[in-house]
DNA sequence: GACAGCCTGGCAGTGACTGCCAAACGTGAT
DNA sequence: ATCACGTTTGGCAGTCACTGCCAGGCTGTC
């Protein structure tokens, strides 16, 4: 627990770090292509370790669920919506504001077809979709105190609208990456969600 | 498999039928007081099985799994939801369909306290949270097409627009029950679902 | 080169959940 | 009352995700 670790420029990385980093990607690595190829409630832990290279134990001690091994950084997703929804100037409305978080959020995937495939096996997989909701949850939570600043915030008396406009903007996120996945990957999301969000609306 | 069970007047219920119900109703019971007392995750189904005098095996039968031992007919929430909706006259909004929807789930709670035990239980376990929320989810797909009818169907490729008023509706819900657990049952749910409902739609 | 510290693998154990099988029991006909 | 039949039940073993614990190995430091 030495907080060695130098952020950015990896110059004095450890051997253990490269190891580590080496074994984690492979970990990722392996289990993404088991999960595609024969489903993720098919696969299982041993398989992945043994596949991997490594053992079971090892590989509980990078990722501590068989669900952080999909959406390597799920916590960065958290991250990065409360930094950029936090960035958004003070006078930008509510929905302006989540928006962008949003968009920031769907720009972290490395590629469309990465971002296609993720979102296939978490749209079809129920286990997986629970998961994920109840993540979701927790970021929504979080963000409570940040949308709540820039609302009315004095006549609410505990948040109930705030989360509802945040939980409705994750609602029509989630209608468009599903229609998105529907549609092979077609279009973009934003629009879909501006649409979506425009439904609700009215 | 002989479907002589009798929807209504239960009078030629057979001693099956009645010791069934019995034993269902005990363990529903026991499950409800021990996560009431010790929490949900601090409870085992080993536990649960013995204080209600069954087997594991036997409670398994019963309830499929461990979350079923709440809520006992969230099956039923689906299809009263259902029912109620398609029941709405056609040229009602769909904003007051799902109103209508929402509100005739609540009506299933038995007593206000039991509907606040379960909803605070609900919304303080991480477990229970995810797997409510994936099977509100279902729900929801399923109600997609009753939604669709009602809403201008033709210029919608995928459905997107009908899926994101539906998981609004059910975002207001949440937000709305939230709000009622952290006041401790003060105040109707349903007023609380108008004013987040108000806040999304501006 | 030696000591300290992290990392790893293996093992045993827990808890939810399932399949299988034999015993117990309700049910309808004789 | 009795018998055959179908259902229900409990126990057992097994799977799978996940967790502590401990010994042994490798790395980094002095």
């Amino acid at each position: 627990m030495k907080q060695e670790a130098k952020s950015a420029t990896g110059a004095p990385t450890t051997l253990w770090d490269r190891t580590r980093q080496l074994a984690s990607q492979e970990i990722l690595k392996t289990a993404l292509r088991l999960f595609t190829e024969q489903g993720y409630d098919e696969t299982t832990i041993a398989q992945i370790a043994r596949e991997a290279g490594v053992s079971q134990r090892t590989l509980f001690r990078y990722f501590g669920t068989k669900e952080d091994l999909l959406g390597g950084g799920q916590d960065r997703f958290g991250q990065v919506l409360m930094d950029t929804i936090g960035e958004q100037p003070a006078d930008a409305g509510v929905w302006r504001a989540l928006r962008a978080g949003v968009a920031a959020v769907l720009a972290l995937h490395d590629s469309r077809e990465q971002a296609l495939e993720r979102f296939r096996l978490l749209h079809n997989t129920a286990s997986l979709r629970a998961g994920w909701l109840e993540k979701r949850l927790r970021f929504q939570e979080n963000l409570l105190p940040l949308i709540e600043t820039r609302m009315d915030a004095a006549t609410d008396k505990e948040g109930a609208k705030a989360r509802a406009v945040i939980a409705t903007a994750f609602a029509c996120l989630d209608a468009a990456s599903m229609t998105w996945v529907a549609n092979d990957g077609k279009g973009e999301i934003m629009d879909l969600y501006d649409e979506c969000l425009a439904a609700v609306r009215g």
